[in-house]
DNA sequence: TTTTATTGTCCGTTCGACGGACACGATAGT
DNA sequence: ACTATCGTGTCCGTCGAACGGACAATAAAA
């Protein structure tokens, strides 16, 4: 009864709310009066007085002067430039390894490519009943002893992989250091591509129980992040992960990457479904 | 004795300012969590709470499932997509425009090439009590017959303006067929040069009884944009603005074009002056 | 002149934001 | 085990900020 329009948010702060409404509504028609944004989001034109002196206390509007109109500034940018392209694939996976977790029980992860190693920049362990170590977002993979390294260097470009390589090669890492055994990698990435999956080198565990397994995600054909799964080595072998959840692993990789694909082919992310939901109408 | 915190805003809603502060918190240091937001901001957990909560109705922001931090999504691009980076120059004369005409009584505008033409993007017309036409925000300038036009293709990259001509050799424009006339183009670059300003062809007046004159807005050497002066013809001539005003207008155009290298050759606009003012220290 | 459209501001009411307080869990030190 | 410390999460009574109706002012249209 007190909830007439059915689809009510459990909270939120209202008046913020209304702010960032008329801001995307800034976004979406640059330039605008104060009557216009009134019509576009159904926000009363005494509020939208109140909101635009707000941005313009942030200088984040400026008015023009000639004209009745509101525009945005340059410091808009302030308030998404700190979300890095990179970030995009995690951002993108997230929900999709939340599905995957419940699928494969095994705890899965998102790491991607930085600084001449992988890092693990999203994790479902902790949702994962099997997960026994501690490993969290943030660490560091070395790329041709753990299994993501080698899954990205087997499947990413033959320039990247060159350029990587070589980069490695003055590393004092002890697992870098492994691109000097004659043959090494080679041998390691035509196994990871004969299988379409990586595992690690013996000598690089995380934690003593545990092994690991990868599948590259492709965009444009090419390895952009891997998706790892971490199981207990005394309960089942590689093969038998492989076995039973490859398929899962490698459709969910492939779900990432063709929806960062579809993203970065767009031209324009702010625009698209370009409508504002009116909140309410007002006067 | 009402404000007794001397820098007191005159307004603004509370709520949403904060909202605001916590954006670009999460801006500057992406990834982080509820008290590391609390001490950055100085805004209270609680209020971080409801904050936080009201970004993620929107999508703007997702929690880290494994650790406790708040991220960024790519939904944030939506705050600031609409600002396109053409119009920088404008944001940023905009204020020089403002103190040019208080300096020089004559209106002056700001006015960017696209499409083929070049286009008016900010105007002090309105405060100058010289102003008698109605041109406004928006209107279009053909490329050579306008002063505005020719100041552009006198001062850009030799193959921006190749490309150019090129275009308008197709245009059905009457003003923009005046390339096809022999010499006339180099004729009026040249004269253009020679003096540092442009005037437009007589047969091209956007009101029968003012006259423009422009000098170009140099970004790295090549004109980015223009600044032309718009006066009345019987009261004055060209020669005579430009032994009065000429040195202010360069000024002008020299102080723009540096302040938008400026902002080119940051890296990352958002972490400039990365402190965050502290609203007031809460708990 | 009247009508319509739009900008701008005032002000009394109300409801949403506020933060103190408390519960809980995890980690560290003794 | 006990205590201390640090961090997360939630409840709830109070209070002031946000709300929008109402009105003034201006300009253009009928």
């Amino acid at each position: 009864m007190d909830d007439p329009d059915a689809k009510k948010k459990a909270s939120g702060m209202r008046s913020a709310e209304r702010l960032l409404v008329v801001l995307r509504a800034l976004n979406i028609r640059n330039g605008a009066t104060v009557l216009e944004l009134n019509r576009d989001t159904g926000i009363s034109r005494q509020a939208i007085y109140r909101i635009l002196e707000t941005l313009q206390n942030f200088g984040y509007v400026r008015r023009q002067d000639a004209t009745d109109r509101f525009h945005l500034t340059h410091l808009v940018r302030r308030l998404s430039a700190g979300f890095k392209d990179e970030e995009w694939i995690t951002d993108i996976a997230a929900p999709v390894l939340e599905r995957l977790v419940k699928e494969v029980v095994w705890p899965t992860e998102l790491a991607v490519f930085s600084d001449n190693a992988m890092y693990i920049r999203e994790s479902t362990r902790w949702r994962s009943p099997f997960t026994i170590d501690r490993v969290t977002v943030g660490q560091r993979l070395p790329m041709v002893a753990s299994a993501s390294g080698r899954a990205y260097l087997a499947y990413c470009s033959e320039n990247e992989r060159k350029t990587i390589l070589d980069n490695l090669s003055a590393s004092e890492d002890p697992f870098d250091r492994l691109v000097h055994r004659k043959g090494y990698v080679e041998r390691a990435l035509e196994e990871t591509r004969s299988r379409g999956w990586a595992t690690g080198d013996e000598s690089f565990r995380l934690h003593p129980k545990t092994e690991t397994l990868a599948v590259p995600i492709l965009v444009a054909g090419e390895a952009r992040a891997v998706l790892p799964l971490t199981y207990i080595a005394s309960a089942v072998t590689a093969e038998q992960i492989a076995e039973r959840h490859l398929t899962q692993l490698q459709s969910a990789a492939r779900e990432i990457g063709t929806k960062v694909q579809m993203m970065q082919s767009r031209d324009d992310v702010a625009n698209m479904d370009a409508e504002i939901t009116p909140l309410r109408e007002a006067g």
